[in-house]
DNA sequence: ATAGGGTTAG
C-alpha cells in the first residue's frame, strides 16, 4: 500500500477516536508508570497526522498535544505544534498549558511571547497558564507585566484570572499585591479566598490567613476541604491546638474528616503540637494511607523526639513496597538523629547508597547532620568526602558536625578549604563555623570569624549573636557581653538573653543574669528552661531564698520541670531511662550497679555540688535525685550490659548537669571506658577523668 | 479546556 491510499484511508473520525483512545490509553500508561508502548503509539500517530495532512485539523492537533502531555512529553506536542502554519488560540493555549504543566515555565511564557508576535492576542485561560507560569520561576517583572496585559484584553474582573494573579503575588511572596487584587474582587468564589488564605500561609503569616478566613465565614460563600486544608495549616503553624480542635469540629459537622487530603493536615497538625497518639489515631483509620499521611506520620514522631517509631513505619514502608521519597527519606534521616542511634544511621546509610536518592545533595546533606549528631564524625566525613559537587550547605554541615563533637580547628581548617575550592560562605556557614568556636572556647578565632562577615556581605542574624554572646559568656566577659548586645542593630531575642544568662550562670553573675532572665520570662514565658537556669544560678550563688521565688513562679505559671531522659543503645536495642526509673527489667541491679559506683565515687573524693539543684529538698533526697538522673542510670546499665572496655555512647534530651558531668568524669577513669554522652547542645567526650568540653557547656 | 491545598526544609 502506498503512503497515499494509507492516508486516503484514514477517515477523520477514525483518527479523532485513536487520539482520544491514545490520550486515555497514555494516562493509564502513566500510572503504571510505563510509556515505552505507548510512546510507539504516539509515534505512530504522528506518522499519520503528517501523511495524511490531517495536522491542519485544530481539534485533531489539540487531542494529540493532549495525548503528548498525558504521557509528560511536551517536546513531542512542540514539534507537531510547529507543523501548523497558523495555530488557533486553542492551540496555543495547548502548547502554553503544556509548557506549565510539565514545569518548565520559561518555555510557557516563551510562547506565550510567540503568539503575540503571530498576532493572536490571549483569551482568560491563556492567562491563568503565563501567570502560573510566572509564578513558578519567581519572574516578578515579567508577572507584573501579565497583571497590566489583563486589563488590555478586557480581563481585568475575570475571576479566574484574578484568582490566577492572586496565587502568583503570593509565589512571589509579595501578599500585600495578592491582597490588593483579591480586595478588589467582588465576584469572589471559594477558591479566591482559598488563594489568599493559603498565600498568607504560605508567607509565614498564619494570623493574617486566620483573618480572612473568619472573613470569609461572614461571606455567603460555601466551605469545601481545600480551603479548610490551608486553615489547619494555619493553626498548626500558630502551634493552636485549641483553635485546632475547633476546626476540627468543624470538618466533622461538615462531614469532611475522611477526605484524604484533610486527614493528613489534621494528622500533621496534631502531631506538630505534640500530640503524635491521635496522629496515630488518624493513620491508623485510612485503611490505604497515601504517601503524604505516611511522611507527615513519620516526621511527627521524628520531630518530638519518637525516633524509634519513625523508624519503625519508614521499615514497614518497605517491607510492603510502598513507595517512598525524598520527604520520607529526609524524615527518617531525620529521625535517626535525633535518635542518635550509632547501629540505625549505619542501617540508614547503607539503604539510602542503594536507593536512588545516593546523589541527592540534599539527602546527602541530611545525612552528614545524621552521622555527626550519632557521634560518628568519621562517617560524616566519608560522606562528604564522597560527594563530587559540593555546595555551600554541604560544606556548612560538615562544619557543623566538626563544631557538635567541639573540633573547633578542624572546623576553621575545613571553611579555609572551602573558600579555596571556590565556595563562598553564607550565613549557614558562619553559624557552624561559630558553634564550633564556642564549643571548643575559641574565643580570639570567633570572635574574628564574626567580623569576617560582613567582609562576604553576610549580614548577621540572631543565631551569631547569640553564639558571639555565649563565646564571650562562658570566656567570663559578661559585661563586654552586655555591651555587645546592647550594640546589636537588631532586637535581641530568645537566644541571645539566653545565651547570656548561661554565661552567668557558669560565672555566677546574678545581677546580669537577672537582667537577661527578665527579658527571656517576657519573649518566652511558657519556656521552663529559663527558670530552671535562673533558679541554678540562684542556687550557685546560694540565694536560697530567691530559688524558692522562681519555683514559686513556675507552679503559679503551671509549669513543671522538664523531664530528663537519656537512652543507651546495647546491641542495636534503644534503652531509655528517665529520671528515678524502675521499670527496666534488670532495675535491681542497675540500681546495684549505681550503688557501688556511688561508694567507689565517694572514695576518690567525688562531692556533689549540691548548689545545682532545683529544691527545697532535704539533703538526702538531693543526694538521691543526683545519682538518679538519667545519664547515670544509663551508664549503669551500660557498665552491666557490655564487655569491659566497651564505649558507652548516651543521647540526653536536655543539658548535661554538672554534678553528672563531672561524675561521669571520674567514672569514666574508675571503670576505664570512654564514655560518649550527646546533650541537647554538643558532645561530651569521657575518658581518662576528663572531658572533651573542657567542662565548659 | 478554565483556578485553590497538604508532607521536608540541609
Amino acid at each position: 500500500m502506498s503512503l497515499h491510499s494509507f492516508s486516503l484511508s484514514l477517515s477523520l473520525s477514525s483518527l479523532s477516536t485513536a487520539l482520544s483512545k491514545a490520550a486515555a490509553t497514555s494516562q493509564e500508561a502513566l500510572l503504571r508508570s510505563c510509556n515505552s508502548s505507548c510512546r510507539k503509539h504516539l509515534d505512530q500517530l504522528y506518522v499519520q497526522l503528517i501523511v495524511s495532512g490531517l495536522y491542519k485539523c485544530g481539534f485533531l492537533v489539540i487531542k494529540f498535544v493532549n495525548a503528548c502531555l498525558h504521557l509528560r512529553d511536551v517536546n513531542y506536542a512542540h514539534k507537531v505544534f510547529r507543523e501548523v502554519l497558523e495555530p488557533d488560540i486553542l492551540l496555543w493555549n495547548g502548547i502554553i498549558k503544556g509548557y506549565t504543566q510539565n514545569n518548565i515555565f520559561a518555555g510557557a511564557i516563551r510562547m506565550y511571547k510567540d503568539m503575540q508576535v503571530s498576532g493572536v492576542n490571549p483569551d482568560c485561560f491563556t492567562f491563568l497558564y503565563v501567570l502560573k507560569a510566572c509564578g513558578g520561576m519567581s519572574v516578578e517583572g515579567i508577572g507584573k507585566q501579565m497583571h497590566s496585559q489583563t486589563f488590555k484584553y478586557g480581563l481585568g474582573s475575570n475571576v479566574f484570572v484574578q484568582n490566577s494573579l492572586v496565587s502568583m503575588y503570593a509565589r512571589f511572596g509579595q501578599t500585600s499585591s495578592a491582597r490588593l487584587v483579591f480586595d478588589k474582587l467582588h465576584n469572589r468564589t471559594v477558591v479566591s479566598w482559598t488563594s489568599i488564605i493559603s498565600g498568607y500561609v504560605q508567607n509565614g503569616d498564619p494570623v493574617d490567613a486566620l483573618r480572612v478566613f473568619k472573613d470569609m465565614r461572614r461571606s455567603t460563600v460555601k466551605l469545601d476541604w481545600i480551603v479548610l486544608v490551608s486553615v489547619v495549616t494555619a493553626y498548626t503553624d500558630m502551634e493552636d491546638l485549641g483553635q485546632g480542635k475547633a476546626i476540627h469540629s468543624l470538618v466533622t459537622k461538615l462531614g469532611l474528616e475522611f477526605e484524604p487530603d484533610i486527614v493528613v493536615s489534621l494528622t500533621n497538625m496534631y502531631a506538630k503540637c505534640g500530640r503524635v497518639e491521635v496522629a496515630r489515631f488518624f493513620f491508623n483509620q485510612m485503611e490505604k494511607p497515601n504517601l503524604l499521611l505516611w511522611n507527615a506520620m513519620i516526621s511527627g514522631y521524628a520531630k518530638n523526639g519518637y525516633g524509634e517509631e519513625a523508624i519503625e513505619l519508614f521499615r514497614k514502608m518497605i517491607s510492603k513496597n510502598i513507595g517512598v521519597d525524598s520527604v520520607t527519606v529526609r524524615s527518617a534521616i531525620l529521625a535517626v538523629a535525633q535518635a542518635g542511634s550509632l547501629e540505625l544511621a549505619r542501617w540508614l546509610d547503607g539503604y539510602i547508597s542503594k536507593s536512588e536518592y545516593r546523589d541527592d545533595v540534599f539527602v546527602n546533606t541530611a545525612l552528614i547532620d545524621m552521622h555527626a549528631k550519632c557521634g560518628s564524625i568519621c562517617f560524616a566525613r566519608g560522606v562528604f568526602d564522597r560527594m563530587v559537587d559540593k555546595d555551600v550547605v554541604l560544606w556548612s554541615a560538615m562544619i557543623m558536625g566538626y563544631g557538635l563533637h567541639g573540633h573547633g580547628q578542624e572546623a576553621i581548617d575545613l571553611y579555609n578549604r572551602m573558600k579555596q575550592s571556590g565556595v563562598c560562605p553564607n550565613n549557614v556557614t558562619f553559624v557552624g563555623l561559630l558553634t564550633a568556636c564556642k564549643n571548643s572556647g575559641l574565643v580570639k578565632e570567633g570572635w574574628e570569624l564574626f567580623h569576617q562577615m560582613r567582609d562576604h556581605g553576610i549580614e548577621p542574624h540572631h543565631q551569631h549573636y547569640s553564639c558571639v554572646v555565649d563565646l564571650l559568656g562562658r570566656a567570663g566577659y559578661l559585661n563586654r557581653a552586655y555591651d555587645f548586645i546592647m550594640s546589636m542593630p537588631i532586637k535581641p531575642g530568645v537566644s541571645v538573653w539566653g545565651a547570656l544568662l548561661s554565661g552567668c550562670k557558669i560565672h555566677r553573675q546574678v545581677r546580669l543574669g537577672e537582667i537577661a532572665a527578665e527579658q527571656l520570662f517576657l519573649l518566652d514565658p511558657y519556656n521552663t528552661g529559663h527558670y530552671v537556669q535562673l533558679s541554678n544560678l540562684y542556687a550557685s550563688a546560694h540565694l536560697w531564698n530567691h530559688v524558692g521565688n522562681v519555683r514559686l513562679m513556675m507552679t503559679q505559671k503551671g509549669l513543671n520541670k522538664d523531664l530528663g531522659h537519656s537512652s543507651i543503645e546495647i546491641n542495636g536495642n534503644l534503652e531509655t531511662f528517665h529520671v528515678g526509673d524502675r521499670s527496666h527489667p534488670r532495675s535491681k541491679e542497675i540500681f546495684e550497679e549505681l550503688d557501688r559506683l556511688e561508694r567507689r565515687l565517694k572514695a576518690a573524693g567525688y562531692v556533689a555540688h549540691m548548689e545545682s539543684v532545683l529544691h527545697d529538698l532535704n539533703h538526702e533526697e538531693i543526694e538521691e535525685t543526683l545519682c538518679n538522673h538519667s545519664e547515670r542510670l544509663a551508664v549503669a546499665y551500660g557498665i552491666i550490659s557490655t564487655a569491659p572496655g566497651t564505649t558507652l555512647r548516651i543521647t540526653k534530651n536536655l543539658r548535661a548537669c554538672v554534678n553528672c558531668h563531672s561524675a561521669i568524669k571520674l567514672i569514666s577513669k574508675l571503670v576505664d571506658r570512654e564514655i560518649i554522652v550527646r546533650d541537647a547542645k554538643r558532645f561530651h567526650y569521657f575518658k581518662d577523668g576528663v572531658c572533651s568540653c573542657g567542662d565548659f557547656w
